[in-house]
DNA sequence: ATGACGATGCACT
DNA sequence: GTGCATCGTCATG
């Protein structure tokens, strides 16, 4: 099953969340591999979609495939992919190893640091030029594009960044060891107790 | 009408 | 490591 097929986003959000690392995503053209991304379901309080539906969240209650995109701290955009399976969910794309466009995206972000173009949520939206424009949108279809992953990646698994509920859920999935991450994922500790 | 609160990023120590 | 800008969305009065 590659990104590009129309059941790819119809499985639960966890699933799809791993599947998504590796993955090449483009906006007109421009982008980079998927190595970080968060799971998120209905029936997680630190999910958008906990408490039902409001005009925000609309999106995340439609079919899946499509884009929810939110502003988050009246600055910065955030893109999720709307899944299927149930509950109902969606996925965060965290961040991106930059690899199409680099120039445009270095553009929008001012810095030519390749570390500094996708290494987070609001940063990958800037160097995209992904807005509240494109909430709702397919993602299978322009301007969005995406690409089946090239080669197999470790996966880094941990808990989500950023939140103040949920906070030990370990929804956060990576490339191990990218140096195009958020943050490294915290190292378990042998012989930790598993909490 | 108004207040609380962010699925962040950046400057700074 | 810590502090905080910034404003749309939602809940409440």
């Amino acid at each position: 099953m590659t990104p590009l097929d129309t059941d790819f986003f119809a499985r639960d959000a966890v699933t799809v969340a791993r599947a998504l690392i590796g993955v090449r995503l483009l906006v007109d053209g421009v982008g980079g591999v998927v190595v970080e991304t968060e799971a998120y379901d209905r029936e997680d309080p630190a999910s958008h979609s906990f408490g039902g539906e409001t005009k925000r969240n609309a999106v995340m209650f439609g079919p899946p495939g499509r884009a929810y995109v939110y502003r988050i701290y009246g600055a910065h955009w955030c893109l999720n992919a709307v899944c299927g399976g149930q509950p109902r969910g969606a996925v965060l794309i965290r961040a991106l190893e930059p690899t199409d466009c680099l120039a445009a995206m270095a553009g929008r972000r001012g810095t030519t640091d390749a570390r500094l173009l996708c290494s987070g949520p609001g940063k990958l939206c800037q160097a995209l030029g992904v807005t509240g424009a494109h909430d709702g949108a397919a993602l299978d279809r322009p301007p969005f594009a995406l690409h089946a992953p090239d080669r197999v990646r470790d996966l880094a698994v941990g808990p989500r960044i950023g939140l103040n509920k949920a906070v030990d859920t370990p929804w956060r999935f990576g490339a191990a060891g990218s140096p195009f991450l958020s943050r490294p994922f915290p190292r378990v500790a042998a012989g930790a107790p598993a909490a």
